[in-house]
DNA sequence: TCCGTCAGTGAACATCCGTACACTGAAAGT
DNA sequence: ACTTTCAGTGTACGGATGTTCACTGACGGA
């Protein structure tokens, strides 16, 4: 048996060593929030030197940033997959609850983030994920208007359909976060809900006039 | 002219400062999070040594359940206005929408603290919001029950429906609390938008079934 | 009038923080 | 083979933090 150890080129291992200090930055996040985190306590978790930290990001703001970028890079995976997936037109509703769930279930550190960071993070960090969630209703409105009842309301009513969608996903994405391990009912409970509530709001498109 | 100088007794001395500290810690926290400003900032803001502190409040986590009680205390409020007003069963559209950008704007600190402190808070600031929340679902609950279309449900579709509106409230008095001020246009729009949302969401009402 | 209570003081502490600086040693370019 | 580059090290600093302790002095009950 031969074993083949690979050595890593510098800029492999310093791409390794940045996502170590991602992946203690979202890590350590979890229990208080990005902004309560210090610099020594992320370089701790991610195995290096405060003082090396520097080499990767001229400050927390910077890695908070980064941070919000690569969530949204997850978001946004979630709509390619869901206007691939021939069944969202079909049936939005059922298919939008079941690729939430799991998709924020898969990345529940990324869903945390924004989702706490959204309110509460630094004025830059605040401003990235607001304009990444318009960007994200602005797609999902692309989607939505391919509607049977939704084709011929104007760009601002669909995006205010998109935006309560939008804002009623983080809702539940929040739970699916909080919710413990292990728990299908749980889950089944905020499908569920999450389920209706779309139905809801999808009667009121039926009916809508300007 | 008689100029009468009322000696506050000790109990309505401490009241005072305990005040001032609340009002400190609602201050501060505007800029950067309740979780991230510190004990001697608050006393300094207040006037007080730092050891002072400690005459009022165990520590910052008690100081939090205290700010979130006196926050409530301004959302009861508007809710209790709103039933007594009779426009708002005529009209519970624009009633709404008019009382939560008024209250808002006279209450953005409270309002603030609640919105940012419901996702980032520490464990048990964002308990006690989360109950505080579900108890004004369930009063909101009480009042939408009475509203012509809804008057059949089951108690689960009405509260179902009551949490959109304050989700969609919260979110709407989030942009209310970062309006610049002086800008009526601005606070026109949110109105607005607010409308349009919870006139979607009712159109929704008149056709659901269980 | 006296005296206990207690809100607020001020100094001291150990600890953590961000960051500056000079350094090391191995990878990568020549 | 040599030199340069640079990710990561180790020390050191000044400053902010939470909490301790003994204290002061005015209010309020006796």
């Amino acid at each position: 048996m031969v074993v083949v150890t690979v050595v890593p080129t510098r800029q492999e291992q310093k791409e390794r060593t940045r996502e170590s200090i991602l992946n203690a930055a979202l890590d350590l996040s979890r229990d208080h929030g990005f902004a309560q985190i210090s610099l020594r306590q992320v370089a701790r978790q991610a195995g290096i030197v405060p003082t090396a930290f520097y080499r990767h990001f001229e400050s927390m703001d910077e890695l908070g940033l980064a941070l919000v970028e690569q969530s949204f890079l997850t978001l946004r995976t979630m709509i390619r997959e869901a206007q691939r997936d021939p069944d969202v037109l079909d049936n939005i509703i059922e298919a939008s609850a079941e690729v939430l769930v799991r998709v924020v279930k898969q990345n529940k550190t990324h869903f945390a983030f924004v989702a706490r960071e959204r309110t509460s993070g630094s004025l830059a960090v605040r401003e990235a994920i607001q304009r990444e969630l318009e960007l994200f209703i602005s797609e999902l409105a692309v989607v939505l208007a391919r509607l049977p009842h939704i084709e011929r309301w104007s760009s601002d009513d669909v995006k205010m359909a998109a935006g309560l969608f939008v804002r009623n996903m983080v809702y539940r994405a929040e739970q699916v976060v909080q919710m413990p391990e292990g728990r299908p009912d749980r889950e089944q409970e905020i499908r569920h809900k999450a389920e209706r509530e779309m139905r809801l709001i999808v009667l009121g498109f039926e009916k809508w006039e300007s």
